[in-house]
DNA sequence: CATTTTTTTGCACGCGCGTGCAAAACCGGA
DNA sequence: TCCGGTTTTGCACGCGCGTGCAAAAAAATG
């Protein structure tokens, strides 16, 4: 069976229902679920369809629905470890939910999304969900206007009618803050770059305001991508200058490069003279070479909570729009000092 | 402008037309490259598609023209460093050229492909790009059966219609066996996992072969999955048994898992006791705790590549179909000890 | 101005599909 | 056998768009 498909082109429904002997709406109804078709056609035309390769024509079919069940996935870096690991979780997840997922790559962060998410508006997808990045107001607009639900992760906008799905920044930040404080350090630093995305400033600012709570300096570095490169630059000209013994980098990229710099070219001792807290956990700080005590981003949790929104916004446009913060988790590496003031006993 | 449009649903051609007082055949062809408009109505259209939020609907475009411009673009393991750089390239790729591109993630790479392919047909795609894991060869001739084209990279499939641009393995396990014999290795190890594919199985091949021809012994381990962890199994494993002196990984991943097991654990000093040469040139590869010897995969051309075939075969459908391969270059970074033999003068 | 040529425009159809509606077929009961 | 009720089926229309065709308008030519 299979065999005598004509090569090149696609098959209608049309030419399943000569084949099986019976109306087109016969064959359109056999793939709708819960339409009203006997037993004996149905089996006609899933035969027809077995042997002549049928399949619906989704472009087709939307047409009808005036809505596709596509889903637009926008991001920008996405070779980053930590877009990487939410693009394939959130298409993993879509595709097991029924829907396709259109990628929209923004490229290097730079490059404006609008042009991006205009060109997906033109295949009238169901939602749009901006992994991270920034989209400018104007084309969210746009998409709600047209009536296509928008979802941020990690990137609140108030004031717009969308939903989002954000990890609790600053609550990691506070925890980081206490984590060095209780390991002793009392010249922190907290490195981040140049873009002032929300969620490295609202890790940044809890940092450095529980730090000053409790009287501890704290040198601010704000320079630069989120990368790698970054991180080393950070530490090279950090702790040349000052005594530093505790750093939080907001983004495991940047703390795996400061750790190297540290290390290698500044011949620091981590945890014994400095400790380091990352963010996201990537997977590069799991590996022996860093083991890098971090904050895990609850990437599953964002994904289902993203996922849940998509179903329900679906059913009830009219929903009250809402942000949903979910919790980042330490995760208990060896890049901080075992805190001296209450050891845990005999472990 | 574009305050009054109507919020939750799409404007239509008709919508415009009539804003516009025109046929709708004329707003049709204002946005049609090429037809026949006079720039009087054509300025009249352009204002009221302003004004109205107009977006040609290419669903219902698609569906004239019997296909759509979508690119499906099927992997596996999006989350791995190389493969997500292939996905990251290869999208924003296809996005410049005007293509859309669909993701099919097939997750953990034993998840059946031809689901989510079969998936992505209902599309009208015009293209399949298999970046990587094994599409069933039943799939792949559904998909040609339909008149659509497959392009697969580093997966090369004899007696198929398809088109293929695949990085030169072979090349690059002969050179990596030069280079760990010219840095005076004389105990070998090839490390692969289980996944018998064929880049890995290419790259491991030939290295054995040029290995033999000097008479070298090769130890072989093909065990477990292609990552981080299994390379340190591998070093564990392997470098306790015998006194091996280089080893070439056939993936970045699985040689920075075996050079930590190999320092961290085993206490090599690398390159003194111990050479390792990667494969791929992954972002961790170049960092400073690695600074691993390895092969870059050509993305960038592997891309262009595939770019060209995928317009050339929109033209000219019956083109013959080829197999494109690519040089890796080697990357010298600082995992293979300097060569004894030619000390490279003052330098 | 009349006529031919060129350009512009609207009509109408089709792309592949879902679905309301009415005709047809079927089923069970009297 | 006939009849009311319950599927099942086909017809025809519409979804939003592109496009061939012929009518209309404009432009060029005599």
């Amino acid at each position: 069976m299979g065999q005598e498909r004509v090569r090149g082109s696609f098959v209608t429904a049309a030419d399943i229902a000569e084949h099986a002997g019976v109306s087109r709406s016969a064959v359109s109804r056999t793939f709708t679920p819960g339409a009203s078709v006997s037993s004996a056609v149905r089996a006609r035309v899933l035969e027809a369809a077995g042997v002549l390769g049928y399949r619906v024509n989704r472009l087709a079919q939307s047409l009808t629905n005036a809505r596709s069940n596509i889903v637009g996935l926008v991001g920008a870096d996405l070779q980053q470890p930590f877009h990487a690991e939410c693009l394939a979780t959130l298409s993993e997840a879509l595709l097991a939910d029924g829907f396709q997922c259109m990628l929209l790559n923004a490229a290097n962060a730079g490059r404006d999304m609008g042009a991006v998410i205009e060109r997906v508006l033109e295949y009238r997808v169901c939602a749009i969900v901006v992994m991270n990045g920034t989209p400018s107001s104007d084309i969210v607009k746009e998409c709600l206007g047209n009536g296509v639900p928008v979802i941020l992760v990690n990137k609140p906008m108030p004031g717009f009618a969308v939903d989002t799905v954000v990890t609790d920044h600053a609550a990691g930040g506070r925890v980081a803050a206490d984590q060095l404080l209780a390991a002793g350090c009392r010249r922190l630093a907290v490195v981040s770059s140049a873009a002032r995305t929300a969620s490295l400033v609202g890790r940044l600012e809890a940092f450095g305001a529980r730090a000053a709570e409790a009287g501890v300096p704290v040198r601010v570095w704000q320079e630069g991508p989120t990368d790698y490169a970054a991180g080393r630059e950070a530490a090279l000209s950090i702790l040349s200058d000052e005594a530093i013994d505790g750093a939080f980098c907001v983004t495991d990229l940047l703390a795996l490069g400061f750790l190297d710099a540290a290390r290698l070219d500044r011949g620091r001792i981590v945890p014994d003279d400095l400790s380091v807290i990352g963010f996201d956990d990537i997977p590069q700080a799991g590996w022996n070479a860093y083991q890098l005590t971090t904050f895990r981003q609850p990437v599953r949790l964002l994904t289902d909570q993203v996922m849940q929104v998509i179903r329900q916004r679906a059913e009830t446009p009219e929903m009250p729009h809402a942000v949903f913060t979910l919790p980042a988790t330490l995760v208990e590496r060896k890049t901080v000092r075992a805190s001296a003031a209450q050891p845990e006993a005999a472990q």
